[in-house]
DNA sequence: GCCCCCGGGTTGACGTATCAACTCGGAGGT
DNA sequence: ACCTCCGAGTTGATACGTCAACCCGGGGGC
């Protein structure tokens, strides 16, 4: 330990840092100028336009999209406002914080999915062959595996 | 064109995607736990220690952050207040904005760059073996030359 | 039945990122 | 010498993310 990190190593994390900050600048900024939806956005009315009714209550829309509560309820106040979709509350359950996409937030999802389809495919998919998509898959699921891992490993 | 993703190419990016979501959020996290440092001091500092007496013209920092001069401006300013670095300006040149890191800086840098390294390996490298690093770094270079070749290419 | 705890939700404060508009002092062309 | 343009830097507005603290209405243990 303490030891530094050797200059193969070092490649390795030089290109993914690289990589990693030019993508998604550049895939969240075409997202914003062609859609007019930033990622969150885009999450969140995804989630909403496959969930029964265009209805999720708080607690689904985070597991789902994977937001805090707090960073959740910040962005739907947000959307609301620009009347991509509305809060309601349950008559028998006064907790519950359910989110109800509108007609423009359809409409919105609607255009934007096959935009951000052509954007993965052109900005990462056609840049790569089958046998680099095959490794992507296996590195992100062995590195997803070993951030599983921390929860449960003692600390 | 047009038509969407198909089934493997959507499971690279289903990994893909929430691999970086949870990789970046646990690396910084720790970063500003264990350093009080979050990942843009990161990378202003260790730029300023590499550079000669430790200063930097702004315009010279936004090339080797890669951060906007707006971005870097206010991230400059608030990096002085905590006593990271100072704000200059050069006698001989009145439109000159220099950082120059303080021993504060110093001292918060030397102390992170241990810690970031074994986080990089810990949590990116040692759940990589050999094939898949090397596999990393081309991917990482293939999709970086995709997106420099954007502004070359016809638009 | 009472009490305590817990999870869903809300709020405010602060740090960070982006965009557009603006200042200002040179450098170059004429 | 003048004028124009340009690039470095600054500013303010707005959106986004995180943290800590808090509210509030059940449920469960007893």
């Amino acid at each position: 330990m303490g030891n530094g990190i050797d200059d193969g190593d070092r490649a390795v994390w030089d290109a993914f840092f690289a990589m990693q900050m030019d993508f998604w600048r550049h895939l969240s900024r075409i997202l914003q100028t062609e859609t007019g939806l930033s990622e969150p956005d885009y999450a969140i009315l995804l989630a909403l336009r496959d969930a029964p009714g265009g209805r999720l209550r708080a607690y689904q829309l985070s597991e789902v999209t994977d937001f805090e509560k707090s960073r959740l309820h910040h962005h739907l106040r947000r959307m609301s406002v620009r009347g991509l979709l509305t809060r309601e509350s349950e008559a028998d359950d006064p907790r519950a914080a359910v989110a109800a996409i509108t007609p423009e937030g359809t409409a919105a999802i609607t255009a934007a999915v096959p935009k951000r389809e052509e954007h993965i495919r052109r900005w990462l998919l056609d840049a790569l062959d089958d046998g680099q998509k095959a490794a992507l898959t296996d590195i992100s699921e062995a590195v997803l595996r070993g951030l599983k891992d921390k929860t449960a490993s003692a600390e």
